[in-house]
DNA sequence: ACTAAGGCCTTTTTT
DNA sequence: AGGCCTTAGT
């Protein structure tokens, strides 16, 4: 262990692990060229070349997906013990590390809760009411997300409340003196918003200092706090490592900053503009120089070599990107073969796009003879919305999914339940806890009680759980009996739990005992009959996950932190601050098709990806503010693609429920227009020779072709009804027939795309079964002109006739516009595709595979 | 008077 | 899947 990880990297890689460790260091990282190990590395390095102890190393990531990655990769390197001795996580794991031990210092008790979004949500809308009609009056509609995310902004410039509210006097009376007339009123209207969220601001401080819980901000405000008042505090500190840099927030930046000098400029990190996709959170981009300026002898190395994607690929992903023109230019190379070129393809509906996306997963599975699992597929979205159709398609295929960063393990109902219960048994005080569990399992205990309780409790200046316990003990006069008759079981619990806690007891055992005082097993049959049964496994899982974090706990033992906590306490901070809850074990049980955000999808890998609506209102985002920032999106969801990489858009598609017409987006098409052969509008082919370019990128061995004769049979046999790429992408005016459009030649599942469904969906009418329908009746030669996008999607066909299809001979040559032909012999009947090659020069590709009926 | 339950509408990205 | 509204039931 230890010596060899400097082997296998390249020359520039190398050079950045061996920097000297006091020289302040920028990485800057182009996707796939190794900053992880690079990271992994040079820390492994610091401890056994430059004997730094490992507690002295600040590791900071930006997710906990990444922090686990770089746990698993330096437990090989550097051994279980070291890593655990690292100071290894997100800014807000670290901060809330250090303000347990330290609390009292920065004016906390050390059992303060963390106040997840969701929760922070919910207490501004309450807050947020008494004002909705003074807003209403004003014609203002104000959602407690805004709300949440003007509050969010004022503390990551290090705005307080009373900071807000005092500078809003002065640009009031200022805007009152100087504006009329027509700016007034819009200005006046701004002002209003501005001054209610400045008070929501100071209730919402207020309430959650009541509650001694700190929000998801807070960690990092406090953490920074602590570090700049105590400088004691961070003195533990030699070294300090950023991930994700071009991802920071100001914030995190004067953190960063802090520990960077407490620890003598010994600073490393590692960014990549181009992969810069948070700014909607605050981060900021010019951190990267800010850096440069306060820590003036930095340098810099650029890794440029990617080791992930296709040269094709990597191609089309820099032609998006670059079309920023305020992008510093940047320079990235692969030594991997050209490949298949990325598939521009093009559907009439949402629908379409989504069947052909389980198609083509299965297509491609096959082709390649076995070499690819499901788990090497993913379909990327700018929005978790956007799953549902996908989830569908691939179940009605069925092919096995995971939606990865979509409803999280630990913002699951039965979950937050649970976790509630115990933040109130170890926090008495935080009140969003009890107000979600008070009525769980229902105890007749409605919203009108909750407020009345809330109302009292905060009148008699108690929280709501010590007034609850007070008139369970009979001490409060002039309650409604009603009441009195509903709490003691729930009062009950928590005191019971209470006890237990402070004896000692496990998360483990708490949570069980939980379970059982109140019945939830029944509550959830009853409540969520549908699915009760796997929101049971998941309490189980939260169980196992309990049962690990006390396994951590027990091992490090030694440690201080361990002093100033409890292993309730440290099992709900794992809790709250941990974003997945899966632990990815079980090897084959995990080989699932993921669907996930682009978001959530950054520093991850797949051979194979897909990103459905490529199509303007979706990138970039209808309502986003900063155009740019899609662009990059974008980007950072194409270079996770290592051999094939699919962009598809269609025409309609049903946004919050309404079917709106939708054109391909400008960050490809401008690409596609200037340059026709980065992109190709139809499916790759997967030929010998591709196949055998995916197997060296991914180093797998190459299938056979009676694997590949095998897995392809299978899939014909099985297949379902594909819908077909349109074969203009920029026509979205045209609906072509979309069982019979453009298709790579040779392949051998043609035949499956002579079915033709026989459907008549309606907008925003669900999916009904669909029989299918051979087609046989057409002439040779017969051209299928289009039909508009407002018939419907697929063509009503019988085996004599097809419907909706207006047939014609073939006037002249049609090179302009490509349409599927339908060829019949005595034989059968064959598809193909008139395409056009180039400029202007025509090709009729058949399909030469003759037709079988489907059986 | 209050709570429970079923139906309908909407849905950016995340620590 | 959650929030909000209506209706039925205690």
């Amino acid at each position: 262990m230890g010596s060899n990880y400097l082997e296998a990297l390249n020359t520039v890689q190398e050079k950045a692990v061996q920097h000297p460790p006091q020289v302040p260091l920028q990485i800057l990282a182009g996707p796939g060229s190794g900053k992880t190990r690079v990271l992994t590395s040079r820390i492994a390095h610091l401890i056994l070349h430059h004997h730094i102890p490992p507690t002295a190393i600040c590791a900071v990531t930006f997710t906990n997906k990444a922090s686990n990655e770089m746990r698993e990769r330096l437990t090989k390197l550097i051994g279980t013990e070291r890593t655990r001795a690292l100071k290894l996580g997100t800014f807000h794991a670290i901060c809330a590390l250090f303000l347990r031990k330290h609390a009292l210092v920065v004016g906390l008790s050390n059992n303060f809760s963390v106040c997840d979004a969701d929760e922070s949500k919910k207490l501004i809308s309450r807050l947020l009411k008494p004002y909705q009609t003074f807003l209403e009056a004003r014609d203002i509609t104000l959602k407690e997300a805004t709300v949440f995310s003007m509050i969010s902004k004022h503390k990551y410039k290090g705005n307080t409340s009373t900071d807000v509210i005092a500078e809003l006097r002065i640009t009031k009376s200022k805007s009152d003196k100087e504006n009329t007339g027509v700016q007034h009123k819009s200005r006046h209207i701004t002002d209003e918003i501005n001054s209610v969220v400045a008070e929501v601001y100071r209730e919402y401080e207020r309430a959650l200092r009541k509650s001694n819980s700190l929000d998801f901000d807070d960690l990092l405000l406090f953490g920074l706090q602590l570090f700049t008042d105590h400088k004691e505090s961070a003195g533990w500190c030699r070294h300090v490592l950023v991930d994700e840099f071009q991802d920071t927030n100001s914030i995190q930046y004067e953190l960063m900053k802090t520990l960077a000098v407490s620890a003598d400029q010994c600073l490393t990190v590692v960014g990549d503009p181009d992969q810069s996709i948070y700014g909607w959170r605050s981060a900021d981009v010019t951190n990267l120089a800010k850096m440069k300026k306060d820590f003036p002898s930095t340098e810099s190395i650029l890794l440029e070599e990617n080791y992930r994607s296709t040269a094709s690929i990597l191609k089309a992903s820099l032609a998006i990107v670059s079309q920023d023109k305020a992008r510093l230019p940047k320079s990235l190379h692969t030594s991997h073969p050209s490949g298949s070129i990325p598939s521009l393809v093009s559907f009439a509906t949402d629908q379409d796009e989504a069947a052909f996306i389980a198609h083509e997963i299965k297509r491609t599975a096959a082709n390649m003879g076995g070499i690819l699992k499901w788990k090497d597929f993913a379909v990327l979205l700018r929005f978790n919305a956007l799953s549902r159709v996908i989830e569908s398609a691939l179940q009605k295929s069925g092919i096995p999914c995971r939606i990865l960063g979509g409803h999280k393990f630990f913002e699951r109902m039965e979950i937050k339940d649970l976790l509630a219960y115990l933040q109130l048994v170890d926090n008495p005080q935080f009140t969003p806890a009890f107000s979600r569990v008070i009525n769980v399992p229902a105890r007749g205990i409605g919203a009108k009680t909750i407020t009345e309780l809330e109302l009292r409790a905060q009148k008699t200046n108690k929280t709501p759980l010590e007034l609850v316990e007070l008139i369970h003990g009979g001490r409060v006069p002039d309650i409604k009996p009603p009441i009195k008759r509903k709490i003691p079981s729930f009062v009950k619990t928590i005191q019971t739990l209470r006890d237990l806690a402070i004896d000692g007891s496990s998360p483990v055992d708490l949570i069980r005992r939980l379970v059982d005082l109140i019945g939830y097993e029944q509550h959830l049959k009853q409540a969520q009959p549908q699915d009760w049964e796997s929101r049971w496994e998941n309490v189980q899982e939260l169980i196992t996950f309990a049962s690990e974090v006390e396994g951590d706990i027990i091992e490090m033992d030694d440690s201080e932190e361990t002093r100033s906590t409890t292993p309730l306490r440290m099992f709900l901070q794992a809790s709250m601050l941990s974003s997945e809850g899966d632990q990815s074990n079980g090897e084959d049980s995990n080989d699932k098709v993921t669907i996930s955000t682009c978001h959530a999808a950054k520093g991850l890998e797949w051979p194979v990806v897909i990103v459905p609506s490529v199509e303007h209102g979706t990138f970039p985002f209808y309502r986003c503010d900063d155009v740019e920032e899609e662009r990059r999106l974008l980007y950072v969801a194409c270079t996770r693609a290592q051999c094939l990489l699919y962009l598809s858009h269609c025409g309609k598609r049903m946004v919050a429920g309404e079917t709106k017409s939708v054109e391909l987006s400008g960050f490809v098409s401008s690409v596609h227009h200037q340059d026709r052969t980065i992109f190709s509008d139809r499916a790759p082919e997967l030929l010998p020779a591709d196949r055998a370019v995916i197997s060296r990128v991914l180093s797998r061995p190459e299938p056979k072709h009676v694997e590949v004769a095998k897995h392809v049979a299978e899939f014909n046999r099985t297949a379902r009804h594909r819908p077909e790429p349109l074969s203009n992408p920029q026509s979205s005016a045209y609906n072509w027939h979309p069982s019979l459009g453009a298709q790579s030649a040779p392949s051998l599942d043609i035949i499956t795309s002579s079915r033709v469904m026989l459907d008549n969906v309606g907008a925003g009418r669900r999916m009904a079964p669909c029989p299918e329908v051979p087609v046989v009746s057409a002439k040779a030669g017969t051209r299928l002109l289009p039909t508009k996008v407002h018939e419907p999607r697929f063509i009503h066909t019988t085996p004599t006739a097809t419907y909706n299809l207006q047939t014609r001979p073939d006037p002249t040559a049609a090179a302009q516009s490509s349409g599927p032909v339908i060829g019949s012999s005595s034989e059968g009947t064959s598809v193909g595709v008139k395409r056009r090659l180039g400029m202007g020069r025509s090709h009729v590709g058949y399909a030469n595979k003759k037709f079988r009926p489907p059986t």
